[in-house]
DNA sequence: GTGATTGCAAACTTTTTGCATCCGA
DNA sequence: TCGGATGCAAAAAGTTTGCAATCAC
């Protein structure tokens, strides 16, 4: 995300562009594909900035999720986690998000992308009239490292 | 779920059949389709059972989701909420969970059964090894009813 | 200048834990 | 009997909020 269109966002809203709120932004930038927590973005945030207060960050990440240009997620750890969120298509429509697929066993996260749920959009639409503006798809299972390691202990 | 069914679930984990444990899982059967937090459950529990704690019905749900009898799922409004999961088919692998489509507007969840994911699983397995065992699918947008309230406003 | 934003601390919310008591097997 | 389970209260953990000081425009 461009820093120049980040600010225009923000004056678009009438918000004002801060040092935090840049920080914060290009934070993100730098830990692409991550799925970063609060306290993860607060301790980076203060290398930087050692001034910061994590409620800054807390209400930083609001607006950013409000502007879409993050996505919150959460992997039900206890914790809400953070990421760049694709940049919505031309109309403004259905956004192209990516999807996780979370080893149960060494807890890692792949995230792919994939648009297999047309179908299912629109069969929700047929049935229910539901409007389908966005999904998120989380896999369960082991990964192949995690499945090697468990044929081992096995044998 | 048979109460005989999960009184022997409990004994082969050395667990204890108590009256606690038995209502719980009474009020999960009594509230199917629903997804009610833990609070939801304690309410309903104190009908029943005036003395039981919130603590019990927490330590309660941790076991029922052990034993695979509930899924535990998250709306990410800040709270964790249980339904009663779906039996495990004959072979124990990859089981039938249903998925949400949830109206950003009014908060209305729909609850639907559909099996699309398995090109996803397949493509997964063979790029990245990975095994997928449980997946979760959670579908944003609008109802039928908001769509027709949002478009009166509109006009 | 003035209204939005920040940092700090305190509050809040959901969930977990310690411990004495109680209960199921 | 005896180890697991319960209820209560306190603690923990993540997040939000009130407020005076500060900053962006």
């Amino acid at each position: 995300m461009n820093q120049n269109v980040f600010k225009q966002m923000l004056k678009e809203k009438n918000l004002k562009v801060t040092r935090q709120r840049l920080l914060v932004l290009e934070l993100m930038g730098d830990h692409p594909g991550e799925h970063l927590t609060a306290e993860d973005i607060y301790e980076f945030a203060r290398e930087k900035d050692p001034e910061i207060g994590l409620a800054t960050i807390y209400r930083t990440l609001q607006v950013l999720v409000e502007l879409q240009v993050i996505d919150k997620i959460s992997f039900d750890d206890g914790f809400a986690r953070y990421e760049l969120g694709h940049v919505p298509d031309g109309e403004g429509q259905t956004r192209h998000h990516h999807h996780h697929a979370i080893c149960s066993r060494c807890g890692a996260v792949y995230s792919f992308e994939e648009d297999l749920l047309d179908n299912l959009e629109q069969s929700l639409m047929e049935r229910l009239g539901f409007l389908v503006v966005d999904h998120e798809v989380k896999l369960f299972g082991y990964c192949r490292s995690c499945r090697e390691k468990m044929k081992e202990e096995q044998s």
